[in-house]
DNA sequence: TTGTAAGCGTTATCAC
DNA sequence: GTGATAACGCTTACAA
């Protein structure tokens, strides 16, 4: 009938001890310090009166508040949903909770989350929404925080991070194109100021090298963001170079794409393949199944709050790491030896298939 | 270079005044209680310094932490993310952050995450997980909670709810299947213990009656939860009924149809008229697009973290709100007067058609 | 209008 | 092994 909360000090009174001792009886680190009977006498004390800490006063106390911020640009956007709950799930295990935020990909409302997170007095990031050159990381990284990078990674702030590897992912996008015969291979590529971006641009225009392809620069259409509007946008500007395949930055600009050509009246494959990266969920159910490259997004959340617990638990982001040769003998595919790469894999469905010309040969043979 | 956190202790040596008078200079509520000046100079000190209030110590003394729980199944859904990030949105408004949890409709999850947030002191609770009857929820009552319960209600705990209408949503849908000219239309029930279940299931024979359309008991298959397998499972079922469309529980259900259909080599909607409910993102890009009751998720989520700060401002549940005739003139849907209904909209999309032998006709008139 | 002092519930540092 | 005490940073009667 009594709603009033149990402290350490009902349960001291109880069990006729000091509430230090309480303390210490209940704290795993400390239970060593105090003897088995008045441990039992305690413990008992505490679920009699159904007693749970104050992690509050805790908090307070020991500075630590078994919480993590978690920025990502939008919850909306499918890829995140099974990357956070890897990273919660992580974190449940360790007792800590995440606390999420969503930026809308704006800088502003980016340091408004956070500096939100910090005065939360959360004991480490997870950022989702890393570009490659960030005033924001750079401040983190000054201040000591513990950081650690998903899907993205940044240059230089010595922060560890999670991700496919994208250089892979897209040569296997280019490879699957070429080997059904495609040559105009066009690329609708991400924002160039974050490492998704600019990384599967670059794997690109290697992979297209690697088969002998050309890549002309109108053969390249840049997004400003990962959106659906900007994938038709940009998809509308290809149209005009006669190319016979697409491979989008990632799923949403070919879903913008899907829009393209359906405004254009033409079909993928028949006309136009279209490769997305990502895999988002759903993708296999779209109109027509997307072509994709797929890694496991909820690993990758899980590895992410594997490192962020690891980097608190060490005391902060000076702890170790960071730097120099460490990362294991040479191989590294980046300058950042604390990048965690995933293997990707590329999921064939129904958007790509042979181009026009050799399609309409196939048939010929055929019938 | 100094990284040791400002407080108000050192705001007030700089001012050259005691910190509780900084305290109240800072603190809108108690702002008028110190003179202009005296604040002017004690505001220029504090950013001088870069002062940030420690949230935790404030939680401490104040009992309140600015943080509200959030309990859903699986953010995974895609119906979640929207009504998230309304609360989120809504919630930050004043300052407040929503602590998310995810209970895989698992009923001892439901449990520990509900704990978890009780320990982390929450000041209230929105519930997207609502079975009619919980033994939280009833807890959560007799302990004087906040709690807005959203997209599902519960039945005599008085807690306000925010949900679509469902009765007039499939209410929507099966008068959309009839004008096509479907008789023989079955249902893909949810969940009978939640009230998304239940309503829909008694909505679906009300209007059923309403447009003199029989419902043998065979024409509903009661889907034990709100997946993919189950739909598809509940669609095989109904496949033997001979009927020419489906109204499923929600979109999980349909998408479930929509594999059963393939799997069994029958066209949608040539074959089977499909009708979702809930119109998660993406459904329109699905193959085919699906019809499905459509509202505005977003909003839902907004309206809910509306009530639950209305709740915690009052101080509590137990302040006003409740019970009795309070809820204006008659024509509630529900005995719980505080359940608010948000209109629900068919979108009418490729996944519904004339029935097969209507179809046939009407080729025979047309070619 | 401002200062004083007590206290939120815990844990850490001493003694004993 | 356990108790006493102080402190974490803030708010809020109450006093001045």
């Amino acid at each position: 009938m009594n709603d009033l909360p149990v402290t350490l000090k009902d349960v001291a009174a109880m069990a006729g001890v000091h509430p230090a001792t309480v303390s210490r009886a209940l704290n795993p680190e400390t239970r060593l310090l105090v003897s088995d009977e008045t441990a039992d006498r305690i413990l008992a004390a505490a679920d009699s009166l159904g007693y749970r800490p104050n992690t509050v006063a805790r908090s307070l106390r020991t500075r630590r508040s078994n919480t993590v911020g978690v920025l990502i640009p939008d919850l909306n956007n499918p890829l995140f949903p099974p990357i956070v709950r890897g990273i919660e799930d992580r974190l449940a295990a360790n007792g800590y909770v995440a606390l999420i935020g969503n930026t809308d990909a704006d800088d502003d409302r980016e340091r408004l989350v956070f500096e939100g997170m910090r005065d939360r007095h959360v004991d480490g990031f997870v950022f989702a929404t890393a570009r490659l050159r960030s005033p924001l990381l750079a401040e983190a990284a000054a201040a000591g925080l513990c950081v650690v990078l998903v899907n993205r990674h940044a240059e230089g702030y010595g922060f560890p991070a999670v991700s496919v590897d994208n250089e892979q992912g897209i040569a296997m996008a280019v490879a699957h194109l070429a080997a059904l015969g495609h040559g105009k291979i066009a690329h609708v590529a991400g924002p160039q100021d974050v490492s998704t971006g600019l990384s599967r641009y670059r794997g690109f225009v290697a992979a297209m090298a690697a088969h002998d392809l050309a890549v002309e620069p109108e053969m390249v259409a840049y997004a400003s963001a990962y959106s659906i509007e900007e994938g038709e946008r940009c998809c509308g500007e290809l149209l005009e170079t006669g190319c016979t395949a697409i491979a989008a930055g990632n799923d949403m600009l070919a879903v913008g794409c899907y829009v393209a050509l359906e405004t254009a009246g033409l079909s993928c494959p028949g006309d136009i393949s279209v490769v997305g990266f990502n895999d988002m969920p759903f993708m296999d159910r779209l109109t027509p199944p997307l072509t994709s490259v797929s890694f496991a997004h909820y690993e990758v959340g899980k590895e992410a709050g594997r490192l962020i617990l690891e980097q608190i638990a060490r005391g902060g982001a000076r702890g170790s790491g960071g730097g120099g040769a460490a990362g294991g003998a040479g191989g590294e595919i980046s300058a950042d030896p604390q990048v965690h790469y995933l293997a990707p894999e590329l999921k064939v469905r129904g958007s790509t298939g042979p181009p026009a010309n050799v399609a309409v040969g196939a048939r010929r043979r055929v019938g």
